[in-house]
Formats: C-alpha cells, sequence, structure tokens
DNA sequence: ATGAAAGCGCTAACAA
DNA sequence: TTGTTAGCGCTTTCAT
C-alpha cells in the first residue's frame, strides 16, 4: 500500500490535519492575524495579508468547521437530520439539495439513529448533539415524536398527529386521497374499498379523511366493513385484500394508502386469477418506482418530494431571517395508468 | 406563532441548548463527573451516578458532537463527502447506510460545494474542514481531483482517472462495456457504433475500451469513424446521433456510454421516423429510471449503486481497524428490454 | 496593524 | 470517589 504524500507512516493515527497554528508559523505571523485573513477582517496590512494568503495556499489550509463553529453564533450550514437514507428521505434531499445551490449554504445530512437502537426519539439527540453549533437550522424527516424546545429553528417533514403548531411541510394528503377515490367513483365504481395506513400517522388520517369525504361528495354510501388496516404494509394488505374479496358483496375497486399496499392488493389477485383493472381496479399512493414496473403498471398518486424539499429550504431560510412558521401542503398528482378502469360489467 | 418550551422570546438566536455545565449544576457535580457518568467511566459512586442521570434525563442533554470530537480523536462518524445529493450519489448512499446499520457508527453527508462555486477541490476543503475531529474517515464521491495527504482513511466512489494508488470502488466499467457491445453482436450486429463519455473521466475511458476489446474478441473491424464524443449529455449524443445515421453506411446498433445519450438518440429515431429496436438498436449504461418509461424500454447495463455503497462501507471499516487499501469493482447487470433486436434484414 | 488572552463545551490526566 | 486543570482549533475582544 503506497503511502499517500505528507501522511508519515501510511497509518492514519492521530494526524490532525493543518491548523491555524502551521499557517500563522509559516507566515511568521499570529493565529489571530490568520484568523483575520481568513474572515476578511479589516485591519490587516497587504503585505502581511498577501503572505499569509501564501502559506495558506502552501499548506493547503482550511479552518476547521469544528473548531469555528464552536467559538461563532453559526456556521452557514443547515442539517437535515433523518433516521436512514430511505427512498423518501433521500428524493426530499434532492430537492433541498437543488433548491440549496448558489444560496450560500453547506448542507448536511445526518443519520444518529444508526449507532443505536433507540429508534424513538433519535430527532431530539440529534437536534442536541449538532445544533447550535454545528448546524444553524434544521430540517427533520418524518420525526417520530413531537420536538420542543429546541435551541434552533426547526421545519418538519412529514409530521407526527397533533404537530401544527411548528413549521411542518408535507404532501396534500387530503386532497390527493380525495382526488384517488374520485378517479374511481369517475370510472363508475360505487363499491370502493380503502386499506388504510398505519393509523397513529397524520399521513394516513388524512388519506382515510379524504376517502370517506369523496364518497360523501358523490353521495355514495361509506360503508365501514370496505376500510381495512393494511399498516402500509405489503403483507398486511393481503390479509386485507382477501377479507375484501371474500366479502359477500366485493368491492370494484380498492384505493390503497401506500403502492406497497397496492403491491399486496396485486398479490392476491395473482394467486386468484383476477385480473386488473377488468376484474378489480386498484391505485396506490407515493408513486413509487416499483408500480411502474407491474403489470399493469399501477395507477397512483404521486407525491412531489422534491418540491418539497425545496419548500422545506425555503421555508428553513426565511425563519433563519427573521419569518415565521408555517405549514405548508404540496400538490399530489394523479398518476393514471394501468390499473384502474370501468366498473366490471 | 407559538413558543416552544424553553425557548425564551419566540426567536432563535444565541441559545445554546443544555450544556454539560448546566447537567452539573443540576445534579450538584462537577462537570468532569457528569462526562464520566455520560461516557461509562469507572470510579463514579452509584448514588452519584443516579443523580446525575436524573438530571440527564430531566434537561434532556445530549452531548455536543462538535465539543466532544473536538476534544477527542474519535467521534464515531463516517462521513460521506459529495458535491451535491444527485442520483448517483443518493443511491450510493442508501447502499453505505443500509450496510452502516447497527455497526455502531454514525453517518454524516456533506456537500460543501454547495456554498461556493470552487466546482473543483470541493473534496479537499471538505476533507480538511471536517477530517480529524468531526468524521474519522470519508467516503468521497466522485471527486474532481486527486486527493492526497490526508489525515484520515479515504475511500473514493467512481474515481477519477489515474487515482489507482489509494482505495477506491468503482462499477466495473470495462466488463459492462464489453457484455453490451457482445449483447449487440450476439444478435447479429456487424456495424455498432459507440457515443462515448467525458474522455477525461477513468468510467468513460473504461467503457470505450470495453467496447473496443468486445469487438477485437469477436474479430469485427474497429472503424475510428463510428465512436463520437457525447460527453455522457443528451444534447451532444444528439448531435453524435446524426451523423452517425448520415453515415454513407450507417450503424444498425449503438452503445451510448449513458442512459443519457441513449435517450438522445431516442431523440434523433423519433425525429427521423426510425423503429427502435427495428431500424436500430440501442444499449445504455447506469439504468436510470427514465429508461424504464420509454417506448420501448430502454436495454442497458445497470450499475449496482447500493453494492457500491455497501463496499465502500466495508472497505472504510477495515481501513480504520488497520486494514490496507483496496481497488473494488463491482459487477454490473445486463437489462435486455425492448430497445435492442436482431439486426435489420 | 498586530498579538496576547480568554473562552466556546467537552474529556483526559492528574491531584486531592 | 470527586474535582481541578489544561487544552482541542478557532475567533474575538482588548491591549499594545
Amino acid at each position: 500500500m503506497p503511502v499517500p504524500d505528507g501522511v508519515a507512516n501510511g497509518q492514519f493515527t492521530s494526524q490532525r490535519g493543518v491548523t491555524i497554528h502551521d499557517v500563522a508559523r509559516e507566515a511568521g505571523v499570529s493565529p489571530a492575524t490568520v484568523s483575520k485573513v481568513m474572515n476578511n477582517r479589516y485591519g490587516v496590512a497587504s503585505a502581511t495579508q498577501a503572505r499569509v494568503k501564501a502559506a495558506v495556499t502552501k499548506l493547503g489550509y482550511e479552518a476547521s468547521l469544528v473548531a469555528s463553529s464552536m467559538r461563532r453564533s453559526s456556521s452557514n450550514t443547515i442539517g437535515v437530520l433523518l433516521a436512514g437514507f430511505d427512498p423518501f428521505a433521500t428524493e426530499v434531499i434532492k430537492g433541498i439539495s437543488a433548491e440549496a445551490v448558489g444560496k450560500g449554504y453547506e448542507l448536511l445530512a445526518y443519520s444518529g439513529a444508526i449507532a443505536d437502537e433507540r429508534a424513538v426519539g433519535w430527532e431530539h439527540r440529534s437536534i442536541q448533539r449538532l445544533g447550535g453549533s454545528l448546524i444553524d437550522a434544521a430540517i427533520v424527516m418524518t420525526p417520530t415524536i413531537r420536538i420542543s424546545g429546541t435551541a434552533i429553528p426547526i421545519v418538519t417533514v412529514d409530521p407526527p398527529a397533533g404537530l401544527t403548531d411548528s413549521a411542518t411541510i408535507a404532501s396534500d394528503n387530503l386532497a390527493g386521497a380525495r382526488e384517488a377515490t374520485k378517479h374511481l367513483i369517475d370510472l363508475g365504481h360505487v363499491r370502493i374499498a380503502h386499506i388504510r395506513g398505519r393509523t397513529d400517522l397524520l399521513s394516513a388520517q388524512l388519506r382515510e379523511q379524504g376517502y370517506v369525504q369523496a364518497l360523501a361528495e358523490a353521495r355514495l354510501p361509506y360503508d365501514p366493513s370496505l376500510t381495512l388496516t393494511g399498516a402500509y404494509r405489503r403483507d398486511w394488505a393481503v390479509d386485507c385484500a382477501r377479507k375484501l374479496l371474500d366479502l359477500p358483496y366485493p368491492p370494484t375497486a380498492i384505493f390503497c394508502a401506500n403502492d406497497w399496499s397496492a403491491l399486496g392488493v396485486y398479490d392476491v389477485c395473482a394467486e386468484r386469477g383476477l385480473r386488473i383493472p377488468e376484474d378489480l381496479s386498484v391505485i396506490g399512493f407515493d408513486d413509487i418506482p416499483e408500480g411502474h414496473v407491474l403489470a399493469p403498471p399501477l395507477t397512483t398518486i404521486a407525491q412531489n418530494l422534491p418540491e418539497i424539499g425545496a419548500d422545506a429550504f425555503r421555508l428553513i431560510r426565511s425563519m433563519l431571517d427573521g419569518g415565521g412558521s408555517d405549514n405548508i401542503t404540496v400538490a399530489t398528482t394523479l398518476m393514471h395508468r394501468g390499473s384502474t378502469g370501468p366498473v366490471p360489467a
């Protein structure tokens, strides 16, 4: 194994990188002066400035983010706090990142729940550990609990139920669910089932509510036996679909609270030889890539995840500038593909 | 706007969060004792321990990552350094994150190129700023330059040309390109063009090399006029495709260095009324989602991005444990979809 | 215009 | 068993 230049022993022990003291020594000035030059403060002779800059370039010095953010109040960095880099979080991050370009902030995505199994409360830990020094503000992705009493501005993406007093961004789950259900109604369906999500999550509550509203708006009867809990899980949805199809008067269409649940419905149709959409219409929510490659491709309600991220970034910036909190909702889009069709004759 | 508990004025000024001193005061001990309790050091009376723990819980204290990593040598955190959260980087991160679960490390993805326009050299800056204190090691995504003389172990994903002396992970671009070309040859094609990528990148060089090798292995003539530079860009590829099809003896198949280039070929076929694959076979590289929804869906060489991430994590861990550097190559997969077929009669 | 000194929050070494 | 001291790298007064 070749030794990189500048590393003495090929191992990476306590080597600390080049510090402000190294630059000061090289330039023959004090660390304070180097700091002034680095931060463009007034009161440094241009000759000294040049000497320091030369030393900085020669040594490849960059101020340690840790040390400077510890001393300063602001680090110019916005934190994105998440439990793990799942597809939802990463799509939102792409939106944050795109919006952040050229705005003068660095982005730092921190996944602090990976180390220990403390699943609940990771967001509090992450905020405490990074807040106030390393990051000036945080965008928290789908937290498990209410966050309160933080020292920095927080924007919550996909908030838990009951969190309306702080800044939040989420898809318009209510309108999306209404549109999904209305789509089935427009196709002539009258007996429409709903496989709902995790009832402890606000998103699932709103999607169910949208379903109920759409039925009411169309003056269609609401049959409680047609709503089962799939908990956003494919395996649970399989059970739900079986029960639904075993009903004496089964539904002709199912609105699934998410695409994973819809996949479960596909499974059951395959096992029973039911054709989609001829025998049963299926609509999902989220628009995951897996839905595209299904046969037929899944009709679903797409979330605009990058837009959620962009909104989150704009909101956190405005809060950093002294602006107030807000609760933002992002429009969804009906993706009419192959899994929904007219009611069977 | 409601005021979160614990924040005095509704604004988030210099509020610093709860420190070790607050806990010490609350428990009636010294900060050092609190530190010992937090880090499970021996030599603390169990009564004191209980008192400190109670104070910690009451105040919701978590040690500042910045302060502790500044004092310690290790922070237990692995950094993922990137220019921005693009699709390539995020897919790899998913793999890193999945592999990191339960291994006792935190993950910190830092995008330091967003703030200023210093496109080249962002990786050096990020390493200097975070290395040695905030992160114990770094996985650097597609750097623009050679990295050398770092104080911490570095693994490079998708390295630039000429970087073989340090730890690297990349797709097996050579074998993938060979397989793509061979696929076309097996279909009976003899006149196969190549729209190559950015010639300054190692990946593009290897893909072109694989194309040439496959031709040689099949004892097919290599015609330099059939290789044009698309620079991984759709618009450039459009020009390339036009030139290729205007040739007196045009190719019957095109191997594109990436899927974006293949999209450009699709554009040209549409504008000229050429059918894919009846009139022209097209194969790409990367397997981006956009390729799935094309008509016909794009045949391509899929990179196993999550596997690249997982390998990167494993390698960096082994280096942290004193292991040596390595150059790892990850297998690609031919995705035979609709855009390649037998040579036109 | 420059440098000395203090201190951000934490931990390791040492003293009591 | 506990507390005191020093210092990580940096920035910010405040002297000089």
